[in-house]
DNA sequence: TGAAATATGTCAATACTGCTGACTTAAAGG
DNA sequence: CCTTTAAGTCAGCAGTATTGACATATTTCA
């Protein structure tokens, strides 16, 4: 990377229009507010996880893995957008400790279907709970609706068109709060 | 870690409370509308920064500092919740890159004030106006209401005495929508 | 049938971010 | 003077990610 090791001082001068442009000032509340929620919200999946050896990264797959029985690896690398590489260590772990079974496909036996094995989908299940039940401290001290709102803000803070597949695996676009419709 | 290397098939009968306890059904579609929007909304700072050779945890710091400038070395440990051997090898990157300084505590001098340089402000400035215009984008398709609702609900999802000292920080409890207010 | 594309796995090297433990320096405060 | 506190540093380790190169099995197509 060519920007490597380069000073601050190098580079106030150049590309001004970037910086300096004229906009709204920054949503800092916002900001903050998101990493601290998303720390907090992961943070009670890490601690259940630990226990077993395995870290975040083995969560999302076990937890894609759970909900989406029969994914193969191509689907697993585009949902987590990481390398084969790392999906493999992780997925050997969850496979070693049997967590999550393969099956190769039937139409195509190139493919290796991911399946969660009982003990896996009990785990998830333990981790998504424990996740649910803050979301259900959360609503139950919101006004009604919250839940609907919430969901709606996030589905909107991803960019289609992934939005559209997500909205579509979560069934969270429910035809009300969409597009100023109030 | 005792569990380190266990079996699903070890631990499948053992501790069944936790696991098989009856309860509400996991609110799935938040806990991926949290992974992915989360992602998204990371995705864009982590693109600016890279061309500096800055990395998230880089970011972070530099977001605190632009933030509360003044801050000590204890207080950022603090809000990041890292141990200062991690903190201090992005801090060093940042201050040998000049986009942050420091300077001794005047009433005590065994801190180290820390202070985003010109540049500093420049980079974390920019980098919030991007995370900004994401946001903009989303709650001008939402209704009216919609950014505060938004943060009420990422305020309710961190744990208290936290959740004080950011709701001071931020200011985003606006005395609406708390509680079941309506 | 044989070549190309696809799905997957693997080895090696590297980078970033986090951790623990042990030790040091400098300053504050009783 | 002695203890505590704020901060920095060195060494080692772990987890998660990357790129690049290569291998294997299978499907698809000319």
């Amino acid at each position: 990377m060519a920007a490597q090791g380069q000073k601050a001082v190098e580079i106030i001068g150049g590309g001004a229009g970037s910086v300096a442009e004229a906009s709204l000032p920054p949503m800092y509340d916002m900001i903050d507010l998101m990493f601290f929620a998303y720390r907090e919200f992961a943070g009670d999946a890490d601690q259940r996880l630990a226990a077993f050896g395995l870290g975040r990264a083995h969560h999302r797959v076990l937890h894609f893995v759970a909900r989406q029985p029969g994914l193969t690896v191509t689907e697993l690398l585009e949902i987590l957008r990481v390398t084969k590489q790392s999906l493999n260590r992780v997925l050997k772990a969850l496979l070693d400790k049997q967590f999550v079974e393969v099956c190769a496909g039937i139409e195509d036996r190139r493919q290796r279907r991911l399946y969660a094995t009982a003990c896996g989908h009990a785990l998830a299940l333990d981790v998504a709970r424990l996740q649910s039940e803050r979301l259900s401290r959360v609503f139950g001290m919101l006004p009604e609706g919250a839940r609907q709102q919430a969901a709606t803000f996030l589905l909107a803070m991803i960019d289609s068109p992934l939005r559209d597949k997500i909205a579509a695996m979560t069934g969270a676009i429910q035809d009300r709060g969409w597009n100023g419709e109030r």
